[in-house]
DNA sequence: ATCTAATACTTGCAAATTACAAGTAAAAAA
DNA sequence: TTTTTTACTTGTAATTTGCAAGTATTAGAT
């Protein structure tokens, strides 16, 4: 058996480096977490601050701070949950979402240029690799929860 | 075709959550950052500062006081370039090499986790599918590479 | 051989990011 | 009704980051 964290480690690193360049598009300098941010905001229906910041993983004050730094950039709307005071909906803007396709778009440009060096089968083998990857991931107890 | 990012985006995160739990073996609180200094520093060979700065495509100025609280911390040893009286090999000391197992050891154990919920193909599917996309990756002129 | 330019690194800032502690306000539980 | 819990915000302080500017050394140009 190989050394299997040598492999993750070169793959997680080469995705950091696309990542980083990926989210300044559109004009707004957007950091990684922040893309993240609009990212599971656009996925999620009608999250609350809590919701997506238990999927980052990200400390909830740290969170707190960095919405309120898309909302001075008009990305992101807080709306007052009707049915509980304390809860704030979190949506993107009509500019949020413009960047947070923008982003989607040139990271699927990325990726669809990483992938044209393989060949039909290649790909689809990689593609359902990392779909098996991701449940696996999911299942494990030991890791890659945010938890603490 | 489906939503590539959709994949990676979870992936990474995922990966990312396993980065961070791993680091604080041995007693040593080793960030994110420098147990990726220690990786490099042990993989390569007699490497200078520059080439791991930039392998891991950290500014060389943030690198710096990395490194230097890297040696705070016995965990790295600087030695000037007898060639070269500007360049720093960069080395792990005897404590520096044992956290650098610890951590690879622990990384290998989350990993063959997230591995045991396959059965030994769908393994052996995936190790070559993220050793593909490394080709792939390395190959790709637009990403993944710490050019700035 | 000497002057200039490039390279390898280090330090001074200043901005951004982070998290713990402590706070407010609202809802749920006792 | 009182207490506890939950959702979120702010104070503060530490850490991390990168640009600008510095030193020292080597390589290149004349």
């Amino acid at each position: 058996m190989e050394n299997l964290r040598e492999l993750f480690q070169v793959m997680t690193r080469r995705f950091g480096f696309l990542n980083k360049n990926c989210c300044s598009t559109g004009g707004y300098d957007i950091s990684l977490v922040q893309s993240h941010i609009l990212y599971e905001i656009d996925k999620q229906h009608k999250p609350s601050m809590q919701q997506i910041a238990e999927t980052l993983g990200t400390d909830i004050t740290t969170f707190s701070r960095q919405v309120q730094s898309l909302i001075k950039m008009n990305l992101v709307k807080k709306t007052p949950d009707p049915d509980d005071k304390r809860v704030s909906i979190l949506s993107l803007t009509t500019e949020g979402v413009y960047i947070a396709e923008s982003i989607d778009q040139q990271m699927n440009e990325y990726l669809n240029e990483v992938f044209s060096h393989m060949n039909e089968f290649e790909r689809e083998t990689v593609i359902r690799s990392i779909k098996l990857l991701n449940e696996s991931m999911a299942k494990s107890s030991k890791c890659c929860n945010p938890l603490e």
